[in-house]
DNA sequence: CTCAAATAGTTAATTAAGTTAAGCAAAATA
DNA sequence: TATTTTGCTTAACTTAATTAACTATTTGAG
């Protein structure tokens, strides 16, 4: 707390930027009623390509298949976060009848999650909104720069879930 | 949602990332009976050169003292939430003896904030756990790639910042 | 084949962090 | 002087997170 240095500037720099883009997906997400972490866990089960967890899957099999189904504790483990938190967000958007759980037949303990086609038609309703706000975000970028970027942004987070804490 | 996209799989990456930091964040901190959002607005208090806000004081004035006194308000503006959540967390970092507020003769209506020598020893005591925290974590990246990374990050942050929301 | 362990999920109680709305007191200003 | 602005607080509420304790189901070791 005493020179500045790169490292600790980077860390403060991203929790203020991740502040930030949580508002900004606010404004956006309270056009249909969720809120941004609603939004991203929505993403989650539809299986967005871009979610870091699910970008993996998506590249491996060529036969991946938009909202097929996932566990909220498949959820609870990418995000990590715990079980019960998934619950209740779940709770909240099958409540607004965004998601539904299907029970799997094969082992009863398992709740499949899959979006309603409300859900999916309130994802692509505020998708050009999301698509428009992050092109004016990263204007001021190259495209080598950006990429550059999330390359080092993703190196450093392989690093903190492998540390786990 | 459809096709993977850089833009996109960015801010995804650092909200991430950023939810990571804080649970890092928590584990050092609550050593100390705080909260990584306790710890940051100490930081702000105290005047830690590595906030982006602080940062342009202390390069702008040769004079900066540290723990020369800050507002509420002010808090509130550089990290863009609703002043009554600052006055919520500083009742909590004033109930354990880490703030004090003192009443300015000037105008009394301002309180100003002020580090106790308690939460500075409290600062002092985690510092050297945050620098081997970020060391390790950064480890993987050379100097460059680093001050790039933080370059570009300021400029995203400081885009979203002029939008707004 | 049975019984213990692991897995999937929920419920309950709690906490931190954030919000808006309403209000008070002091300072600035028209 | 009277109104507006500023600084802050209180109250009521929401979301997101936690841990501890629980039920139900499946797995797997003897």
């Amino acid at each position: 707390m005493q020179s500045p240095a790169t490292e600790e500037k980077l860390v403060l720099t991203i929790l203020e930027l991740a502040a930030a883009l949580n508002r900004r997906g606010d404004v956006i997400s309270e056009q249909v009623g969720i809120t941004t972490q609603q939004w991203i866990i929505m993403l989650y089960i539809y299986g967005d390509p871009n979610i870091p967890y699910i970008g993996k899957k998506y590249s491996a099999d060529k036969h991946f298949q938009h909202n097929a189904g996932m566990l909220a504790s498949d959820i609870a483990e990418a995000l990590n976060v715990s079980r019960p938190n998934i619950t209740n967000i779940i709770n909240l958007l099958t409540a607004k009848e965004l998601v539904e759980q299907q029970p799997d037949e094969n082992d009863r303990r398992r709740k499949i999650l899959r979006l309603t086609p409300k859900g999916i038609e309130v994802l692509k309703r505020i998708e050009p909104f999301r698509r428009k706000a992050n092109l004016a975000l990263f204007s001021a970028l190259s495209k080598e720069q950006l990429e550059a970027t999330l390359h080092n942004l993703e190196i450093i987070l392989q690093i903190l879930k492998r540390v786990g804490a």
